[in-house]
DNA sequence: AACAATTATCTTGTATACAAGATTGTTGAC
DNA sequence: GTCAACAATCTTGTATACAAGATAATTGTT
């Protein structure tokens, strides 16, 4: 099944925006993206209407979109919300994961690990999205699957920033083997506590946060 | 600051969803709603793809866009997403509510009071939703609380449904008492905990909910 | 009569045309 | 020179026209 246009269009919008490449306030010209992209001012609107949505953009009517790019509040505000709803999959996956899906979380850990000692921050990044998408999963509820999914997707490039700090990945890890232990062991609350602290951003990890949002 | 016609279709569309006034898996017809609103299709389309980005339909590139009424699965997780999104605010509000707020919690309470005492169903409806957006709101966190008002409003169909069940107003007031008591208390963990079992649905509620939802 | 293939029709997706509100620039009065 | 009102232009929102894929129907063959 072929995407349509409106969707590729969306997509790369959403990189863009995600890459920095647009200004918090910076208004997204509808005919001068037609343009960019060879299209007429349809999907292009269409495409516009889907980053509002997902809360990339903000909608003044008969003024235009305009990009909005999360403040320091905003970006604090997410991340305790992501540690919540990690915190709440740990807590389901602690009683609800199968033998399977603890295997495959032990798997995916392994792989971090992996990354970690051979020093490769950006594999480290993809391996650490892997695990934890094993535990919403694990969770067995689709619904907070997606939440999470969703969630985890928007706060993509600002974790990508946290890992360059020295012994933030090495940290991250032995958080990663607690964590798999608490569900191994079935413990709801010690794996939601460790989830909520492992993805919440406090102490250092605020300035590291703050520091990234300048460079 | 007007709203565009579009707008107007999606929340109109989103009533008529609610009310079930489309079966699940229905096609939504864009020719057939332009004639109904009296509008070409493009506010037609526009309304849809909110509709799907909400998640009350499922589009299909080709084929149309469907109405997806959740079964009783998805109900379940929804709600129990939404326990955990209450007692994650539960948990934030106990420490970071303000007097103000605790006072307005009160307020909304008495009125909840008010609609049992008067056997209000439909009252304390309303009532008891404002309730739960004052937690929202003393948890001092935007996101989270928009959050958690998307998840209650796609939920409120079903809730209204469970009030109607003998006793289930007294209870869920009694368990609105001990809430606001571990609010004030500061006590978080208790707070987040009487708040996850007074949304999630379980043992009886399950019941009810299930027959609510042949009705 | 049943099945396959081709054609007709219908529906979505995209492009273009038009309408209406918003912004900006100019002109005129004080 | 400044402010206000009007006009010109630009941008969004809606309507219509066109293109392409999908479904249904019809016809031909076995």
């Amino acid at each position: 099944m072929e995407l349509k246009r409106a969707d590729q269009i969306a997509e790369q919008l959403e990189q863009l925006v995600f890459k920095g490449e647009y200004a918090d306030g910076e208004r997204l010209d509808e005919i001068k993206l037609a343009e960019h992209f060879r299209v007429s001012r349809t999907p292009v609107r269409e495409a516009l209407q889907k980053l509002v949505m997902s809360g990339m953009a903000e909608q003044i009517p008969r003024r235009g979109v305009f990009v909005r790019q999360p403040g320091p509040v905003e970006l604090i505000e997410m991340f305790e919300t992501m540690a919540e709803l990690e915190a709440a999959c740990g807590r389901f996956a602690a009683v609800r994961m199968s033998e399977g899906g603890l295997d495959r979380l032990a798997k995916a850990n392994d792989k971090c690990r992996d990354a970690v000692e051979r020093g490769d921050a950006e594999r480290y990044y993809v391996e650490n999205e892997a695990f934890h998408q094993e535990i919403y999963r694990g969770a067995a509820n689709s619904f907070l699957q997606n939440e999470a999914l969703r969630l985890q997707n928007r706060l993509k490039p600002y974790r990508r920033m946290q890992l360059r700090f020295r012994g933030r990945m090495a940290q991250s890890l032995s958080e990663h083997e607690a964590i798999v232990e608490a569900l191994r062991a079935g413990d709801t609350e010690k794996a939601a506590n460790i989830l909520r602290s492992h993805v919440a951003v406090q102490g250092e990890k605020f300035q590291q946060l703050m520091a990234g949002l300048k460079g």
